[in-house]
DNA sequence: AACATTCGCAACCGCCTGGGT
DNA sequence: GACCCAGGCGGTTGCGAATGT
């Protein structure tokens, strides 16, 4: 066994790209024999790669089923969803992407939904500072602000599918709340403990991981630490009538609401 | 046209974990 | 318990293509 995988240490592997005759024969032999344990095929196969690059060959490019497509903003909104969740847990999240391998989401992450991400955090970003130095709430004077901002952040407005306008000047929920968009709690909601309907629970990000048994983004709190459903919750929304997420987010509106003026089922989303 | 920069993707590297001895 | 090994995973790199100057 030891002289066998010495032997093996001194035979030259190649590295780099696969050639499409490589290709073939850790096809043939995996359809055939299938893969068993990795340290095998390459030997078997007649390839001269270690075990570790064949297996990585396969999932990424040889397995059947997988998508060569671009990614749909359906599978998008999925990764981002996931990732706000899970983190940078690829395997886990391709789990939820049929035909997508963890190594083809997370450069797709690095590559483009990163930056779109980094982007809607700057305008969240300049939210808080816009509220800080006015000292003063964030309201409906500042969605004009708002709007200003998203327009710089690369976005389509065609894709937007309804019509915003009627909540552009409404109040808030508390005389809409019909017509409110769905608004998606992510990062900073305890699903664990508002099923317990307590309080919604505004994290900001610091709350344990493990609470986060959801994670659709829509929509950001502005205010901090807020445990009471009685409170008052600076929401920016963003919204669009079919698809929950779409990229790069758009902000639409501040609204001024309470945590009790919401369903459950407005508030979740599985 | 030539060069520089950015982007997208395939593949590698190193670490961790679990099973076997 | 210590060690070895294979498999799995996330981070990173390298390179060709695309784009910009």
């Amino acid at each position: 066994m030891r002289c066998k995988q010495s032997d093996n240490r001194k035979m030259k592997q190649k590295k780099g790209l696969w050639s499409p005759d490589e290709d073939q024969k850790l096809r043939d032999y995996v359809v055939n024999y299938g893969h068993g344990s990795w340290s095998a095929v390459p030997i078997n196969a007649g390839l001269q790669r270690n075990g570790k690059s064949c297996r990585l060959r396969w999932i990424n490019y040889l397995r059947p089923g997988l998508k060569k497509c671009a990614f749909s903003m359906q599978e998008e909104e999925t990764i981002l969803t996931l990732h706000g969740l899970l983190g940078n847990k690829w395997s886990l999240i391709s789990q939820h992407l049929s035909g997508r391998t963890d190594n083809e989401i997370k450069n797709h992450w690095h590559s483009y939904l990163k930056k779109q991400v980094q982007k809607l955090e700057n305008v969240e970003a300049k939210i808080k500072s816009e509220c800080t130095n006015s000292n003063t709430r964030c309201t409906e004077s500042s969605s004009s602000y708002m709007n200003s901002i998203s327009q710089n952040v690369s976005f389509d407005s065609s894709e937007l599918t309804n019509d915003s306008s009627n909540v552009t000047n409404q109040p808030g929920p508390h005389t809409q709340i019909n017509k409110l968009p769905k608004i998606l709690f992510a990062d900073w909601l305890s699903l664990e403990e508002f099923n317990g309907h307590e309080s919604l629970v505004c994290n900001n990000g610091v709350s344990n991981e493990s609470n986060y048994q959801y994670a659709p983004v829509n929509g950001m709190v502005s205010n901090e630490g807020s445990t009471d459903s009685s409170d008052t919750v600076n929401c920016v929304c963003n919204y669009s009538d079919e698809d929950m997420f779409q990229t790069p987010m758009k902000v639409d509106q501040i609204f001024n609401f309470s945590v009790a003026d919401f369903n459950i089922e407005d508030l979740l989303y599985i």
